[in-house]
DNA sequence: GGTCTGATTATCT
DNA sequence: GATAATCAGACCG
């Protein structure tokens, strides 16, 4: 075992930017449907983007709570997205952004209307819609069913890059991925490396 | 393959 | 009144 989850809430007392990379790998299910984490991004109250970062306000309240928790806000008037609430009481939080999907699938393709694994949680308002998270959810707590969540056991090699459909603080590398994964909600923009 | 735009509403200024 | 941690479909090449 590499890392193996001591099913505890302390992964989760640490800074977003240092869980985050450690999500990549391991399983998240919401009633028993869901898959491995692909794709996540850091968010700190200390950046202008996070939601936390203007102080506590009735939407970002369970940001502010404890580790563990399950911030789940609606994006676009249209979508809902989740996160995960690191560091208790400092509002740090990961998105996840996109997981494999491994279980249930047959309940995220009829909830998606459409069949291609690959358009299933490649985002994080597909991947809420697929699993049926909802704001519902808002405040719950990851570590309890009925969300199921497990670090992973093996070596995953993982990529910073700049996160996605923000307009400040673009340059902080907090999107953490799979290398090479088929179930991104887009591809990285590698940096151009000069040999 | 890529890029652009409309949908739709909670939240904050 | 503007903005937004997005998605799907249209369109172009």
């Amino acid at each position: 075992m590499a890392r193996q989850s001591h099913g505890g809430r302390e992964f989760f007392v640490r800074p977003a930017v240092e869980v985050a990379p450690e999500l990549i790998g391991s399983t998240l299910l919401f009633e028993g449907v869901g898959g491995r984490i692909v794709e996540v991004e850091a968010y700190d109250q200390s950046e202008p983007a996070s939601h936390s970062y203007r102080g506590e306000t009735l939407r970002t309240r369970t940001m502010f709570g404890s580790a563990g928790a399950v911030y789940v806000y609606r994006s676009y008037g249209l979508h809902w997205c989740m996160n995960i609430v690191c560091e208790d009481d400092r509002a740090s939080a990961v998105l996840i952004r996109a997981l494999e999907p491994l279980e249930g699938i047959a309940a995220m393709q009829t909830r998606r209307g459409r069949s291609n694994s690959r358009e299933l949680c490649s985002g994080p308002g597909r991947l809420c819609e697929a699993l049926g998270v909802t704001r519902g959810q808002d405040g719950d707590s990851v570590l309890a069913e009925p969300f199921a969540f497990a670090t992973g056991s093996d070596v995953v090699d993982v990529v910073a890059s700049r996160r996605i459909g923000i307009s400040k603080a673009v340059d902080l590398p907090w999107r953490f991925s799979e290398r090479g994964s088929r179930f991104l909600s887009r591809p990285v923009k590698e940096a151009p490396t000069s040999p």
